[in-house]
DNA sequence: CCAAAAAATTTGTAGGATGATTGGTACATC
DNA sequence: GATGTACCAATCATCCTACAAATTTTTTGG
């Protein structure tokens, strides 16, 4: 068996560390990092190792240079930047079969291992939109209603699953918030609410499933006559 | 309205341009680009700027710099890179659970728009699979059984899924193939894969769901056992 | 106090110099 | 002829200095 020569560039070295000290939030998201000057002193490096690390990271979607002003923080995982990406070169149904094949499976293992913390969670996203609903505010129906999904997927406990979810949703609504109007589908959402929260609450995987599949053929026929004019 | 300044910086004019020709197959997989001197002329731009976009194209995973020899283009996609390492934080079960949400999906889709030709690769597959079986060449029906599934999920249509499909399912392998003996599976794997083609060639979604459910569920239960030891 | 000008700060780009690694060649040795 | 050694050339890695461009902060003049 060869050995891999474990010896990484100074630049792959600095980059690492520089990801590592976002993730573990000691700059968060939105944080100004120190200007390349005294990173340079901080790692021991020269200018040029120090750029090549942090450019690495902007292409990655994980910081944002200005010009004049500093570094940002932008996102704490390069998966978001990637998946965005590519998501982009696919049309908006490929996105919603696998935001589907995500959810319907999340349904699943939701129902089979949802804790009453989750229930709880649930609740407070159903009340949510039923109160936006009633007050006919569009927006807040709209942040509701994907966070009662997203705490649907929350509650598969699969963080791979999470992590692939909200870019979906994310990309999935970026493309359409424009010129959907989701006002039909108010009523129905809501039952869907209700069941599938019913489903999970008997721990009923089959019928969770179910309703899942249900509401996103509903989505897709929307999307679909939407994209036909 | 204040025109956003929609100057990018050289260095991603150069990285996504190097990127283009790559995905345009201008430089394929395994080829070496000009050294740098060249590429500077070719674009025109100074060294730091190219190396600092040649390196955010190393950090994502589409080249690699050998130092003394040159730089090679290692992928086409940056997904598959970023995927990796986000799904090396994961544990296997995760991602198997992930999987299975995609193949199952995939295997409905594939039901309803299977096409004649789509049927005459899966034969293929389980022809491989066979005659691997009958020679007892457990490496080739690993990989026939695996092109089986890939190939499942081709039918399916929807480039995005195949992507993330592709990306789980090595990532998947690389974890188990080193201490996994799959010969128990070799009868199971076998029915799987005639019913799961029959359900598909009849088009019954339902059934092709149960199947490939059934398939990850022994696939599971053989991971943990693995696991435990 | 306010607004314009100036200065300081910070990232962007350019170019050069030296070191390290790799791949190949020539040559001596056996 | 095979093999190992010394050397050389190509190439990337790192460091350095200098200046440009954009932004932020400070100063200044009214």
């Amino acid at each position: 068996m060869i050995l891999k020569t474990n010896r990484k560039s100074l630049v792959e070295q600095v980059a690492e560390q520089i990801e590592q000290l976002i993730e573990q939030k000691h700059w968060k998201v939105g944080d100004k990092l120190p200007p390349e000057m005294e990173l340079i002193e901080e790692f021991d490096v020269s200018r040029n190792t120090l750029r090549e690390a942090v450019r690495a990271l902007v292409h990655a979607g994980l910081l944002e240079t200005k010009q004049g002003s500093g570094t940002i923080v932008r996102s704490t995982s390069a998966l978001d930047a990637a998946l965005k990406r590519h998501v982009k070169k696919s049309t908006m149904l490929e996105t919603l079969e696998v935001r589907l094949a995500l959810e319907k499976q999340a349904a699943q293992m939701a129902a089979e291992r949802r804790t009453e913390s989750d229930l709880i969670d649930l609740e407070v996203c159903i009340n949510n939109c039923k109160e936006a609903s009633a007050k006919k505010d569009l927006e807040q129906f709209i942040s509701s209603d994907i966070q009662f999904h997203k705490t649907v997927v929350a509650a598969s406990n699969n963080q791979l699953l999470i992590d692939l979810y909200e870019n979906m949703t994310e990309v999935l609504f970026s493309f359409v918030q424009d010129f959907m109007t989701i006002e039909p589908l108010f009523p129905f959402e809501q039952g869907i609410h209700l069941e599938l929260f019913k489903a999970i609450q008997k721990q009923n995987k089959e019928s969770a499933a179910a309703y899942v599949e249900n509401d996103m053929e509903v989505l897709k026929e929307s999307i679909i006559k939407i994209l036909k004019e």
